[in-house]
DNA sequence: ATCTTACATTGACGACCATCGATGTGACGG
DNA sequence: CCGTCACATCGATGGTCGTCAATGTAAGAT
């Protein structure tokens, strides 16, 4: 499942959106919107351009491995993260640009 | 349900952050991932500084009335809008803070 | 006082979701 | 080839959510 972006990179202020625009920007926010998932964003993100592998997600975070493999399917179906296979291991990566089109649609004017 | 400001007002970008802000980020977040939501906070939005009331969005958005009051109602909830009475109607406008905070937590550095 | 209007609340239903134990898989080491 | 490691997938469970018809409520109109 991909989620594509809105016709216009719209903001919240602009005209009202419209239901499809509405219907994809929910997915992406609903990724976001899980106690969990922020958490194992933040520990992605706050690596900076370093690459996170699962392992060490489930150590910090304290929840099963299961879990975890759970929300990182999650976060790179909403092209929030990006995952690398090396090896035996998972590397993920925040996708900035993602970040950038929401950051606009919450900026009100 | 009053959703409080997290201890910092943080960044993804930042440390990691903690299970309480996490929680309480994922709230807000929460209420803005459902896409009728969506809609009815971008109509109120688009009307800039001028307050909304509920039968117009009733119309536009051609979802019954107790619908429209549910999000409405947790729009409220979540601290995305205020609600005023003015006689028989109910009047809503945006709470800028609310997606100032959020804005600056989905900045990547 | 009665009726209407604008909206909230209730209750019910179906859909979805987070979590975990159990199990599968594919890569690597010996 | 066999065991181990890192991770994905499956199946089940308990909880949450969006939606609407029916009903309640409070304010204004007649």
């Amino acid at each position: 499942m991909v989620v594509e972006a809105p016709a216009e990179c719209c903001s919240l202020a602009a005209t009202p959106i419209g239901a499809a625009d509405a219907e994809c920007l929910a997915k992406r926010l609903k990724a976001l919107s899980d106690p969990t998932r922020l958490r194992v964003l933040s520990h992605v993100a706050a690596q900076g351009c370093e690459a996170v592998c699962a392992c060490d997600l489930i150590e910090v975070l304290d929840i099963s491995q299961p879990t975890v493999s759970h929300h990182l399917k999650k976060l790179v179906e909403a092209g929030l993260l990006t995952r690398e296979q090396r090896g035996r291991w998972a590397h993920y990566t925040v996708v900035r640009e993602a970040f950038t089109e929401l950051h606009q649609f919450l900026d009100l004017r």
